[in-house]
Order: C-alpha cells, then structure tokens, then sequence
DNA sequence: TAGCACCTATAGCAACGCTATATGAAGTGA
DNA sequence: TCACTTCATATAGCGTTGCTATAGGTGCTA
C-alpha cells in the first residue's frame, strides 16, 4: 500500500511520482494519489517541491539522467555516423519504453526546463557529429546537424509513441534515421557520381577544418585573430 | 464582455473556446472561462459537445480544416516535389502561428481523435508524392516517404514552437526538410569531395580547404579578406 | 533548559469538470 | 385548442483538484 518507511519522504515522493507517471495511461496524476502512495501529507510535497510541476520537473530530471547515460553508455565504435545511428535508436526507445516521461519532456512547451533538456541533448549529439565532421564526413556544420536530426528524431517518436501498439512500425524510425543521416553525411553511396563545381568541397573542407580547430585548441593564431579566423570559416561554410 | 448574441450558443461556445485556447499562453483553460465569454452556462455545454475534451476536439477539428485548405490552396507547380517544400513551410507555418491549436492536434497523445488527424495529413502530402513516384522522382514508397517527412516535419515545428520567439531560427526548418526530400528523392544534385584519406586533423583539413578555395574561386570573402585568410591557412598547415 | 531551524500534519479554501433536475420554447397530431 | 414529445437552456450543487494558513513536533546548538 505505502512506499518503502525507510527512505525520506522527499525520495518516497519521487519514486511515488515516478510510478504513477509511469503507470497512468495517459489520464492526469493528482497530487493527492502521489502524496497517499509515498505516504505522505500535501504539505510536505509543497515543502520540497514548491510545486506539482516542481515534483514532475524532478521526476523529469532524474528520467533524463537516466537517458543521457543511456546515450554515453555504449563504447565510440570509431565511426562516428555509426555511433549517431545508435543515439537515435537509443532516443526512440527511450521514449517507447517510458512515453510519458518523453512526453513531459519533449512533447510539451514549458519554457523553463525543456529548453536546458534539449539543449543537452542536442549537445550529445553535435559533440558524436564533430567527430564526423573531423573526419570530413558530413557537409553541414555540426551544431546546424545537431539540432535537424534531433528535431526529426523527436518528430518520430512522437509518432511512434502516439501510434497504438500493435501497428507500430519501427521502419519508420530507421527510415527517418537514415535519411536525415544520409543528407548531412559526404558519402555518396547513390548513383550517379558528382559533377559539380569545387564549391562543395570548399564547404565540407572549411567544416573539418572549423570542427577540427574547436577540438585541437592550435595555438598557430592569436586569439584575436582566431576569432576572425572563425567567422570567415562560418562565412564560407554557409555559403550555398 | 460577452460574444455575439446573435450566433447559437453552439457557435459562441466554439468561437469561445478558440479564442481562449489561442490567448492562452499555455495555461489551461477552464470550462467557466469559455462559457463566460460565450454567454452561456456549463450545461448548454455538456449538451452539445458532451465533454470539455468534446468541445476542444470540435475546435481542432475547425482548425484542422483550415490547416488542409491551407495545404490545398495554392495550384500545384507541376514540380511535385517543390509542392511537397510549400506544404512542410505551410505546415510550420501554421503551427507557428497557432501554436496552442497545433500542440493539441499534434503534441499529444490523444488515441482518439489524433491518428484520424495525422492520417489526414500524411494523405495530403501522399497525394503530393505519387505524383513524384509516378515522375520517377523518389526511390521510396510515397506512403512511407510521406509518413517520413511528415515525422521530421511535426518533430521541426514542435522545436521551434518551444523555442524563444527571438531566436526562433527558420533555417532548422528548411534544411531539414531539404534533407528528407533530397533523401528520398532520385536527383543527386551533390557535390564531389570525399576524398580524404581518413586521417583527420587540422593540417589535412587546411590543406584541403586550401585546395578546394584555389579551384573553386569563392565569393564569400573579399581579395583582401582571402589574401589574409590563405596566409592564415598556410600558417596552421604548416604547423608541427 | 531555551531557542531555533527544519520538517510534517490538520483542516480547509477556491476553482475545477461535470451532472441531477427543472424550466422554457418549438413543433406535431387529434 | 390541447396534450405530448423533443430539443435547448438554466439553477444549484457534488466530488475532486491544486494549494496553503496555521500549528505542532523533532533534533540540533547554546
């Protein structure tokens, strides 16, 4: 009936939380089911947690530590695109295996806390992409990358999520996946070879070259003249 | 104070609750706000839509009618594929500027009335994508192409809602689209490059930006910018 | 022992979604 | 004209929600 006497009731809140969270279909969990299961009166939610978005915002907190280690846990496999690949995977079944936990954190606009949580993630990604675009993989600033194939990655599990379980097609995901990938990535595993103009190549070699200074700190230039140095980079780099 | 006495309460209590929901920065909105504007008590309500949940279904419902005379409007250009652009940019748009109305249509998991909605707007850009199919200008199913970019599409539109309305950055949205319709598409209006031998770091990709910038005769940077620009270049490739 | 944080409980408020019941208006058939 | 049905609206109030004013314990330090 109640939670574990032992712990605090700040812990017995959350893990009470987490639960409920976890096991309501969709249908609001109210503070007085929360406060019951942990075994513990309103006030003492209200002293630790301000609020019932505070105590969700710490459940949703504790959901995404749990999802970053997740995204770090496996080994580099030194190909970096591959490692990419496997973020997105982990992210899709991330959000299938605790949807409203992903919805709390992806699928609402509460400008304080999804911001910060989208930046980390986008952040885990375009640091996997660096090394991609070190290694001249990909035509497409790292950041810029980052933050498409993260909004795409969303975009499908969203759908996944929100599609009954017994017709949900994981194609989509890999299909999705492959595609953004594809697109920012140089190799041309496609028909018909490339004609055009050197242009491009300026692009992905101004790209390494810019993703490589980030990661090498040369000290070849003085800082005021990195800084130039850098944004002519990001001149040529974003060029048509 | 009160909305047009004229119209039936059905329609005050629609109008009501769309203005609400469009005005309201993301707090919820209550059943005696709308019956308020709309003139009319809670009963008159439950009457005609049943449920709160009935009365903003019947709302996104309106809005989505809108959304779809959106996606028909403009004739199409005979290029399917630039249609498909229109209708992603059209489909942000939207979005963009009834946010609240998008995120009930598409934010959520609603198993009723969501995949109806979803279905209906994976068919429009379907539609679009046969006729590509039929050109021979995708080299994926329109139906799993469609259900692709509509993903990337809502996964972009949700990103930039949450976003701060000052850094609010288009570009996301265009070049992700780009990147799924060039993924499924059979063009392969793409640049060379992809040489490099494997070996990545600063002097090889300085050396390659170096080459590419002598062939290509960018225009991003100005003589005197590029004279210093190369210098620059040459000094990092030539470093230990 | 006194004082002082900290933490928790009792009790209850205002607002919420919703409804049992009643009343009015409008049409229909005899 | 009159009962009868049907649809639409209103009065009043139920149960639950998130939250809090207030007070009581508990364990420290002095």
């Amino acid at each position: 009936m109640s939670f574990d006497d032992q712990l605090p009731p700040k812990t017995r809140l959350l893990r009470a939380a987490a639960e409920l969270l976890a096991n309501s279909d969709g249908s609001p969990v109210s503070t007085r089911q929360i406060t019951k299961l942990a075994g513990v009166t309103a006030p003492t939610l209200y002293h630790h947690f301000g609020d019932k978005e505070g105590l969700f915002d710490a459940v949703v907190a504790a959901g995404f530590e749990e999802y970053v280690a997740g995204e770090r846990d496996f080994a580099p496999s030194g190909e970096p695109l591959e490692d990419v690949r496997r973020m997105w995977d982990n992210h899709v079944q991330f959000g299938l295996t605790q949807p409203h936990l992903y919805l709390v954190m992806f699928g609402n606009i509460r400008p304080e806390s999804r911001p910060a949580i989208v930046a980390d993630a986008e952040s885990l990604l375009e640091e996997m992409l660096s090394k991609a675009a070190i290694a001249g993989q990909i035509n497409v600033p790292p950041r810029e990358a980052a933050r498409s194939i993260l909004a795409a990655n969303v975009g499908v599990t969203l759908m996944l999520i929100a599609e009954p379980l017994e017709d949900r097609n994981l194609e989509l995901s890999t299909m999705t996946r492959d595609s953004m990938i594809f697109a920012v990535s140089t190799e041309t595993a496609r028909g018909a070879a490339a004609d055009d103009s050197g242009k491009s190549s300026v692009v992905v070699a101004a790209i390494a070259l810019n993703a490589a200074l980030q990661a090498s700190h040369s000290d070849q230039l003085s800082s005021s003249e990195l800084k130039l140095f850098l944004e002519w980079l990001h001149r040529i780099s974003s060029s048509s």
